[in-house]
DNA sequence: TCTGGAGAGTTTATGCCGTACACTCAAATG
DNA sequence: CATTTGAGTGTACGGCATAAACTCTCCAGA
């Protein structure tokens, strides 16, 4: 519009101020997963994607993928290559287990959206496929059938991401209702509190709203992973 | 407009058929179920909850509630309040344990949406409340503090709603994509299996997506749930 | 050196969604 | 009978994913 500026002058110095055509699926699901991290799956728009490349549209990113579907596969894929995974499995197959469930929940602890949209997409992409092939490979060589290592990999996937989910889930009810500080943190509670009292059968809940107590999270997450690990030890004999 | 017609001109036999002030939270909460069952929650638009009461219009439903989330509020107690809650513990910790978590699931089969609404929302209705107090009172009783049956309560759960999770979503899957037939959903298989064949490094898992193995999904939720039943058990000394 | 794609990114438009707001009009209340 | 109330409507707004048509730049081949 300023540039081309009446016909026959063709005012060179005024340069396209570089070309960028710099596009790609490697770094729309890098800018994916940034917005997604800091302003969760609400943030994630195509919009806010595009803003986060440089001056872009919405409608650029659809050169690259073919629908948001498919950026959350790419998404998910990218995330699942940050947990570190061993070539061969070790000696020890429930230390193999229980360490790649630990690296499992760090990565979603990074990543909070990956544990709702796992749940939304088949597990197709590689680094997917590579990490399940890891598990049940360590599986079948305690003895178990490949179907039954399927079902073990699946037990202790349910426990990492339904974990994962929950905890995301309530940081981000958390976030949307400003409990930022504990003044209105406590009045949260307190709101849920007065609720049970006001039933009047529910002692324990009420109790518990009142003096909160048990394990941390970390270590509830250790006591359902042993839970499973141990079932598996015994069905495996 | 075709009453009212012309001043003057009363035209009183034309009555506004029938006078229908009919909605309610009640009437409300079962239309919304009614639609999410049906159609998903994809369905689940305040318009179609609307147009199953009646020919209401979709803002005529935000008398009776707040927003689009109290409704899933109203929704999430009303499908818990369908599953059979005993007064009292029976003396068997563990039946009464496993019953309500079979009886739960057995919700959750009519439910769908249940599983991925549930993580969303605080369980702060009546029904919500009374069923949690239910596995703390049968815990407590057992030997447990409060914080410990918390935990081995949502550990139940956890595995409750993330058995009901995946299975819902990998129904959804299918019927987006239209996998009705046999022929259609062993070409999406086989497509996963080519995927998984052309990396090369994936014997176990292209095995299985060959020919699929392993418990049935009711037995694989009873052998989860046996791991976190047992769990417990250890726990409870 | 010219020309004709090809393909990256933009513009515009469509059809949903939840819901704020101002309104109508019958029913309930005095 | 007069007044108030509150259920349901109509309209409008802003935001979303994305389809379709467009522009412009780069590059291949003549």
């Amino acid at each position: 519009m300023s540039e081309g500026e009446t016909n026959g002058f063709p005012l060179i110095w005024t340069q396209p101020p570089t070309r960028r055509r710099g596009l790609d699926r490697e770094k729309i699901t890098a800018a994916a997963i940034g917005v997604a991290d800091e302003a969760g799956l609400d943030g994630l728009t195509m919009k806010a994607v595009a803003a986060r490349l440089g001056p872009y549209s919405p409608m650029a990113l659809y050169r690259h993928v073919q629908s948001k579907e498919s950026l959350f596969d790419l998404m998910l894929d990218a995330a699942t290559a940050e947990i570190p995974l061993p070539a061969e499995p070790g000696g020890d197959w429930r230390g193999d287990l229980r360490t790649l469930a630990l690296e499992t929940r760090r990565m979603t602890s990074r990543h909070p959206w990956f544990a709702v949209l796992v749940h939304a997409r088949p597990p197709a992409g590689p680094h997917m496929m590579r990490r399940l092939e890891f598990m049940l490979t360590v599986l079948v060589r305690q003895g178990a059938t490949v179907g039954d290592a399927m079902t073990y990999a699946a037990l202790i996937d349910r426990h990492v991401l339904g974990s994962a989910l929950q905890e995301s889930e309530e940081a981000r009810l958390e976030r949307r209702h400003g409990l930022d500080d504990d003044a209105r943190r406590y009045a949260a509670i307190a709101t849920l509190r007065d609720l049970a009292a006001a039933d009047g059968g529910l002692p324990h809940l009420t109790e518990w709203l009142t003096h909160p107590a048990g394990p941390p999270p970390e270590e509830r997450f250790a006591i359902g992973l042993d839970f499973v690990l141990d079932g598996i030890a015994a069905r495996l004999g």
